[in-house]
DNA sequence: CATTCGTCGTTGCAAAAGCAACGAAAGTCA
DNA sequence: TGACTTTCGTTGCTTTTGCAACGACGAATG
């Protein structure tokens, strides 16, 4: 291989990083306009809409942020009203966090705005070649199940239909 | 759409950010671990391989990064004997800068192993399959094209053997 | 020429990421 | 029960981002 002929605009994980960042913000855009969102924000409220009252390491497990992250996350959305902490009942040290009202509000009005949005995206390709195309995604993926330098995938990533693992909080 | 059914793990923009922080994080570790280089570094030396003395604004241009992390990223990279910039000839706000010989000798060393990993990736799927996603991934990147919300394409992704605009350095 | 405007690269600063470490609460095992 | 280990959520702290503004230089206009 001779390196001078390596074109960074050829390279898979720059062009991943590169789709993934525009689609990402141009996402962004949508609820950090309407409702000062972002994305880790994003990811707590999704996840609680659809798996109830859980735990910091519950979210942390399912959608890929850092448990600091996810903590602060929810500190915010906490003090927008959009989110609301309780005590655990059986172990004193889980948190049970759910959405409010508001918080449920807030989602249905941006998730028909993200699903429109990934529908552009979608709906410019074939069903079969949007098919090979995730099949192709996860194909890499398995790659890098395998590879020990990777981070491993989280559960839910794994696992699409994943039920939560009831950390009984 | 009942926004109840809404699952983040299928949702494209989540997927696509997931495989790419996992795909640039397996990267990383690669040319973090043999020269200390992070992203942005990275991005910029093989960019200078390929486009020899040019400007913080061509590299800006070129390779997805903001103007500041251009600048500081050629700074460290300059720290560390990389990379040298000398006054450009013609226009005193320019600043030609390009790889030093450790910076080359370096790329030789890091390119092979970059590439071996993006082997992994795209040797697990057929050429079929591969063409059918890049395409997809395409496809996607006109929509955006399209969309007056989202951030333009940098010249480089968008013409991929784009001539360098030899900016008169 | 002088003035205005646009561009280049850098810097400042507020916000966020990443990582390690902490206190509190269970669990374990003698 | 008491000491040890593990897990949970949070916090501190350093580095990095992102955006806006700045000074320096050139180009355009009168």
């Amino acid at each position: 291989m001779t390196p001078d002929d390596f074109h960074l605009s050829s390279f898979l994980p720059y062009r991943l990083a590169v789709l993934s960042e525009r689609v990402s913000r141009r996402l962004s855009v949508e609820y950090g306009r309407t409702h000062g969102l972002a994305v880790p924000e994003w990811r707590v409220m999704v996840h609680l809409l659809r798996c109830g009252a859980v735990s910091v390491r519950d979210i942390h497990n399912c959608v890929n942020l850092e448990k600091p992250r996810v903590s602060r996350a929810v500190s915010r959305l906490e003090a927008e009203g959009l989110v609301q902490k309780t005590q655990g009942e059986g172990d004193g040290r889980l948190v049970a966090i759910s959405l409010t009202d508001a918080g449920r509000r807030a989602l249905a009005d941006i998730i028909p705005a993200a699903t429109r949005i990934e529908g552009h995206l979608t709906d410019a390709v074939s069903p079969e070649d949007l098919a090979t195309f995730f099949r192709v995604m996860e194909r890499m993926h398995a790659v890098l199940d395998d590879d020990p330098e990777a981070k491993p995938r989280t559960v839910m990533d794994l696992d699409r239909d994943a039920k939560i693992m009831p950390s009984p909080v």
